[in-house]
DNA sequence: CCCATTTAAGTAAACGTTTACGTTACCCTG
DNA sequence: CAGGGTAACGTAAACGTTTACTTAAATGGG
């Protein structure tokens, strides 16, 4: 239906490489005829086939990204830096969303593979070893975000987890807080769960402050899971004065269910989160927070996932500065 | 690299027309060469290419999504069912960033020809002449999403933007309100700017409250512009008891600045958004809002497209039900 | 037991490109 | 002016499938 490279040939009267040539500028035709080509891509309003382009240089200028939730804040702040660098570099970016199921991730995997993607991007969810095996089956680059794992050819871009947390905690207690609780991701995650709840710990301990389990709370880093753990907090543990939620859904969850039990942020209980997403400083009152950049975390794994692409050589993992962001859910009390 | 149909064919002593018709359960082929065909596609682990595929019978399984802002949270409500719905009918997405910018739009539209995707899905974006003609130009399927147009082979599916306009004020006036400001989205913008303040202007009247050009604010749909929006009313016309916004973001920006004047919602202003957002459930207090159902419509969409695609046949355009989901931020002030 | 019909395959063209290689015709050099 | 070199093309194979067409063998009916 669509012009082909035929039909251009043809109406030029040259033959099918020599419009490919001039396509692609690889020289080996006079002026005139460039002329003659050009002219009629025009007429014709000829357009390549990347299918076609595609099969030939085993390249399909495509890349592929997993989320375990594509409507999340989280998710979707990656996305843009992404989508921003992968088009600037002329691929394209096909989303896929796990839902955190085993059977779609691997589901999607296949699917991917068949589309020939050249890359893929595998954001926010640990790489079991059943991921692994097929990812090294198929033979593509692939860079973790916000993930980790201990494969040599599989390289990462997130913050230090550990010293994020530790950060925070630390900013905490400089306010003078030292009953401080903390409200954990997933139980047992080894990426976004243990290391923030070390550095948390660890924070403590410097200053001379023992954890304290009762202290800890688990969600699953979204907003009910907050304003459950913040239930059991004022519950169980009302002497705190200060809690560290490991994602910014958690804290505002918290945030929300502290106010609605009548207590003042900050005034009352400080709350800090961990991310902060676009919406930490639309709630009320705006959300102290530490920062992940995921707009440039998008755009650096990206990047890296091109190189290997491009290059064939794998890319170092980069650890991404993160900082405190200060806004209003933290008193100080000293 | 892959193994290929060709190598299946080989180590099993058959044509590789046989290899595909039993991929394809075409039959043709006796019970034992079916079982050796499957065997040795096991041990080969071989995967079909959907390049090559996609070369001869002229389908990719592959839909492009354009959005203004993907990292929206409007976007990405959308997108997660569109997303849920088209990888269940074994179709990908690819998505497009715009960024509201005619020379990327352009650009992104030529990008899925080239690629060849089956079928496009434009979202909340006006469809200028130049988008149009190019997308006739690709005769691919298109259906327009929180959009609309007069043309006739262009579907959309979206909410009545003006009757919930309408109903949200008129909410708002059976509550007891008559001074009644909006913050309206982008100035002259034909889908989510005019037709919610005619709704406005209509409901006030026929409550035989008469439209106030006073209490028409300007924004464009953001967080910051509700903010600045909300400055300006409580400045210009203090008298207000009520401010409906046309997006929940802008709500939440006037949410934040009233509370920051010192402003208790929903005890001195009350405040209603538009578009029922998962933050709207998170901020504080929880906001009332009129709701679009933006995981259906994604849904919805990307079913008539799939329809489309398959059928030939262009689908109709639908108008999804909205509703006002009460919550905390209109005080009853009868 | 022969011929017609069905079953189980194989052959090859086609999809729209890219690219290695071949073929002219022309120019320049010695 | 013979010969090599080069510029400007054209030819055709290849990428990995699908599918229309062909062919050979098996089956069945009279």
């Amino acid at each position: 239906m669509n012009p082909t490279i035929k039909d251009v040939a043809q109406k030029a009267n040259v033959s099918i490489a020599t419009v490919s040539r001039v396509l692609h500028n690889l020289g080996g035709y006079s002026d005139k005829t460039k002329q003659k080509v050009d002219r009629t891509i025009k007429e014709l309003k000829y357009q390549p086939n990347a299918i076609a382009r595609g099969l030939i240089n085993k390249r399909t200028q495509t890349i592929g990204v997993l989320f375990p939730d594509v409507s999340s804040a989280f998710s979707s702040e990656l996305l843009h830096g992404i989508d921003e660098f992968v088009h600037n570099h002329n691929y394209s970016v096909v989303v896929c969303n796990t839902d955190q199921d085993g059977k779609r991730t691997l589901k999607y995997l296949q699917l991917l593979r068949e589309k020939q993607v050249d890359g893929i991007l595998f954001s926010s969810e640990v790489l079991k070893k059943e991921y692994y095996d097929l990812l090294e089956d198929m033979r593509v680059p692939v860079v973790l975000i916000s993930s980790q794992t201990d494969f040599p050819n599989m390289p990462y871009v997130k913050i230090d987890d550990f010293q994020a947390a530790y950060d925070a905690v630390d900013y905490m207690v400089t306010k003078g807080h030292r009953r401080i609780a903390m409200i954990s991701g997933t139980k047992g995650d080894p990426i976004a769960g243990t290391p923030r709840i070390e550095g948390y710990r660890k924070a403590l301990e410097a200053h001379g402050i023992a954890f304290n389990s009762r202290y800890l709370f688990y969600g699953d880093f979204m907003y009910e899971s907050g304003g459950r753990a913040m239930k059991s907090i004022l519950q169980k543990a009302p002497e705190v004065t200060a809690v560290f939620a490991a994602s910014d859904e958690m804290a505002i969850g918290a945030l929300s269910t502290a106010t609605q039990h009548g207590l003042n942020v900050p005034e009352d209980i400080s709350i800090m989160g961990y991310d902060d997403l676009r919406l930490a400083r639309m709630v009320n009152p705006p959300l102290t927070t530490v920062r992940q950049p995921l707009h440039d975390i998008g755009m650096i794994a990206s990047g890296k996932l091109i190189d290997m692409i491009e290059s064939g050589e794998i890319a170092q993992s980069q650890i991404c500065a993160h900082s405190i962001v200060e806004r209003q859910t933290v008193r100080n009390i000293t």
